[in-house]
Order: C-alpha cells, then sequence, then structure tokens
DNA sequence: CAGTTTCGTTAACGCCGTTAACCGTAAACG
DNA sequence: CGTTTACGGTTAACGGCGTTAACGAAACTG
C-alpha cells in the first residue's frame, strides 16, 4: 500500500519536503529569538530571499503558515499531554490542556504572539478561513462538547441569544469542532466562546508580560481565573481534584 | 506667575517643544495606518532621522515614548467621557470608561496594540518602570478603590492571599494608586488585577480580532465579562443601571 | 526530441535602524 | 566681552529587510 499523503508526481513530493523546511527552519529560527524573515529562512535553506516567492505570495503569508504550524504542533504537545487520562474524563484533559496551553505561552513569548496575537484585518477573508481552522480550537471546543455530555452544564437557549450571537453559533466563523454539535445545542458554543476569552485574555496578558511578574511566577491569577469557569461547566464537584491535576500540571512545566 | 511647567532655559524649553512634535508626529503616522519609524517621524519633522538620536536611545524608546502618551490622551478622554457622572457614582464611571476603553481599543488597534500587547521583555527593568506609571491603570484602580468605599465589596484579608501575592499586592509593580490605600486594605488589589485581566482580556480579544466579527460587533462578549464583575465588585443592585450606561456608551462610539 | 512549466538565480529599488564623522550656533563661563 | 563648550543638527555609510523584474537551467510533458 503505498503512502496516502504524499502522492502524485516527484515534485509535489519535493515541494511538500520544501514546505516542510520552511516550517522547520522557520521555528528553528523563533526558538533562537531571530526574527522571522523571508531573508533569514532562505539563507539557511541555502536560498535567496526571492526563492521563496514560489511558496509564499509575501511575508505575512510566512508568518502565516508558520502560525498554523505552531499551533498545530503546539497542540499536540498538550493533547499527548492529556492523554494520560482516559477519554472519558474530558474535565482532566482540560485542566492539563489549559495549564500546557499556558505554560507554552510562557515559554514561548514570541511564538504564542505570532499565533495568537497576530493581528488579524477586518477584511481579510483568506487569514479569516485560516483561522477557522485552528487545530488549538478545535480540540477545546471539543473538550467542551464532551464535558457538557457528561455534566450537562446550563447553556442559553438560541431564543435567549442576541440575534447575532444566534447567528455566530449556527454558523461559526471561529475554530471550533462544532458540526456535530445539533442546531438545538449550540448555544454550548456560545459558553465556550465565553470561556476562551477567559482562558485567552489570562494568557495573553501573562505571556505579553503586561502583568506583576511576581503575580506570573506564582500562576495564581491563571489558577483563579480556570477556578471560575468549573461552576458554569459543571464541574463544580471535581473542583479539587481539577485544580490539583493543573497545579500538578504547572509545577511540572 | 511665571509659567511653572516650561521654567528652566530657552534650550529645555526648544527641547521640550520637540519631544511634543515628535510624539504628535508619531500619532498623526498612526492615525494614518503607517509604520511608527524613526524616518518616517524624522522626516514629517524636516529633520533626518540621526538626529532623532538626540531624543530617543533606539526606536523601542519612540515606541514606549509614544505608547505612554497615547495611553494618556486616550484615558484623559474616557475620564472626560465619564465626568458626566458625578464623583460619587464611580460605578457609572467606571462603566463608561470600560466601554469607553473597549471602543478606542477596536477604533484604533494599531495604537491599542502598541500601549497594551506591546511585548515587554523579562529583563527590562526601565520599560517595566514606565509601565507602572500607566496613566489608564491608575485611573481604574482609582474608580475600583472608590467603589469600594461604597458597596464595601468583599477581598482576600492579607493572610488569605499566596504569599507572593501578598507581596505583589504590599509593594505593587503594576500600575495601581495604591498609596492611599491603607496596608489592610490591599487585598483590594487582588480583585483590582483579577478584574483588569478580565476587562483587559477581552478587549484584547476583540481588538486583534481573534474572535467572530459579528460577535465583535454585537457587543455581547465583552458585555457578559463585565456582568460578571457586577457582582464582585457590589454592584448586583445596580446592575440593570449600569449596563444601560454601558450599553448607550458602546452604541454612541 | 521540442515545448513548457517549475524553481531557482542575480540585480536592483526603496524602505528600515543605527553608527561615525563633522559642523554651525546658541548657551555658559572666565 | 571674547572664548569655550556642548547641543542639535547634517551627510555618508553599513547591513538588513520585503519585493519586483529579468533571466536561465533543469525537470516534466507531448
Amino acid at each position: 500500500m503505498p503512502q496516502l499523503r504524499a502522492p502524485a508526481t516527484r515534485r509535489e513530493r519535493q515541494r511538500e519536503a520544501t514546505y516542510d523546511e520552511i516550517v522547520q527552519v522557520s521555528t528553528q529560527l523563533l526558538e533562537e529569538g531571530a526574527d522571522l524573515s523571508l531573508r533569514a529562512v532562505a539563507s539557511r535553506m541555502g536560498m535567496t530571499a526571492p526563492a521563496l516567492y514560489r511558496y509564499v505570495a509575501n511575508h505575512q503569508q510566512l508568518v502565516d503558515l508558520v502560525a498554523f504550524e505552531l499551533d498545530k504542533a503546539a497542540t499536540a504537545t498538550w493533547v499527548e499531554a492529556a492523554s494520560r487520562f482516559p477519554d472519558d474524563d474530558p474535565a482532566a484533559r482540560l485542566a492539563v490542556a489549559c495549564a500546557r496551553f499556558r505554560q507554552w505561552a510562557l515559554l514561548h513569548p514570541r511564538q504564542f504572539a505570532l499565533v495568537f496575537a497576530n493581528p488579524t484585518a477586518e477584511a481579510d477573508t483568506e487569514r479569516r478561513e485560516l483561522l477557522t481552522v485552528s487545530t488549538s480550537g478545535h480540540y477545546f471546543t471539543d473538550l467542551v462538547w464532551q464535558i457538557w455530555e457528561r455534566t450537562r452544564f446550563p447553556y442559553p437557549s438560541l431564543d435567549e441569544l442576541d440575534p447575532v450571537i444566534r447567528d455566530a453559533v449556527l454558523n461559526p466563523l471561529i475554530p471550533a469542532k462544532s458540526d456535530h454539535i445539533p442546531r438545538d445545542d449550540r448555544g454550548l458554543l456560545w459558553i465556550y466562546m465565553r470561556a476562551w476569552s477567559a482562558l485567552y485574555g489570562v494568557v495573553t496578558l501573562e505571556s505579553t508580560g503586561h502583568c506583576d511578574p511576581r503575580v506570573i511566577a506564582s500562576g495564581q491569577l491563571f489558577r483563579a481565573t480556570i477556578a471560575d469557569w468549573l461552576g458554569p461547566l459543571g464541574l463544580a464537584d471535581d473542583r479539587e481534584r481539577l485544580l490539583a491535576i493543573m497545579d500538578e500540571e504547572l509545577a511540572a512545566g
């Protein structure tokens, strides 16, 4: 059985490989604290900068490409970490994933900024679409859904929602794995958005350093923010266990 | 009576004026969507770029200078807007200020990013210090304090706080007008930090566009986030009035 | 084999931050 | 008052950036 993922002609495989190398070299550059520039990436690949224009239309597209792959790779790491808890314990998995997400953001602020603070121009539909397929977003939505299946935490019905929000949860533009959520349960996505907003907010605050460094080091702001969301997700009974899991994960990273 | 603010020699006055022009030209550039570059600022002032090095040590310092002044100017606008409510109604003032803060962030995302998403390097103590005197931070802390004077909402005592957080509230590195807060009431600052984190988070999410545009347009995410903080600030009774004030302000902007 | 597409090159343009060397003039000083 | 100093500007230059244009070789295609 031949490869499914690397089919087609030799040229196409070559091209795939070049894309992979671009991403690899880019992440390497970022890791070293260097800027993500076309020239730097090219020269480290043994090419000249204009050659990269065969693969990317401009600098911003390079950034978007790398951001997408960084998100994918980072998500894979906390999916892996979360998998030490079983399938049927999505709350524990969420606790692990949130903690890992934060630790990644603190350890790699430049990469975090690239993926999550990279300003998206209003009219730029292409970049919007890319955002919609964000890997981490899908993972978090899925966990929230799985938690709801167990705790049946309350969520607003479609009628209760502001009409604009109703549209948004019925046909989401955000990264959310929502196809399998029945129409009448789409109010769940509102809870998801609000929870994501809280997580994003505190992690961005800490990652960009607009915060007392001691508060960051203690992890208390993050912890308190997460703790506030256990109730709304129907996890109040599990509170101590989940916070313990999170603390453990924070201490490790 | 001679000027108090423009004393000293003629040279010093001249220098002050040049700084003012730098800031003015910079904000003008940002307003036009251009980048904030030394060369652009200099040429628009009728100078050459190296001349600016007589006023700022490097590009980052120019950015910091402009960020600080932008924060000051923006804060002044919502202080002004909030002053349509009397002194003794700090809750209403806070509602106005939060809404204005968000509208400013949405209308001027580049400026917002400069002031509030401008990553602060860990070891950079100079920039930390600059952060500590942020104007908007002082205004918000002061409002929270004034609200507490009226509602006496609960806050953690010093013993209840994590030791690190205790240090942080006793000797804050964040922009907070805290000198007049008695030592035993410093737990208030923890509430302030948490509330600021929530406000910062949702506004950053919206301003950077990492969010469904329809959700931003509706303002519901922001509204819900603020609404969640009325309780902890002892403003539950005032809920409808305050949300109405905020809605009005959001609609205007 | 001929023709075309793909993928790389070099050269160049106009930005950028930053440094070094230089100079007139306004202020400070003996 | 004349001298000296330091301030606030200049020009020239370096290296790096994104980006475009013109071009060529090698690989696929008929």
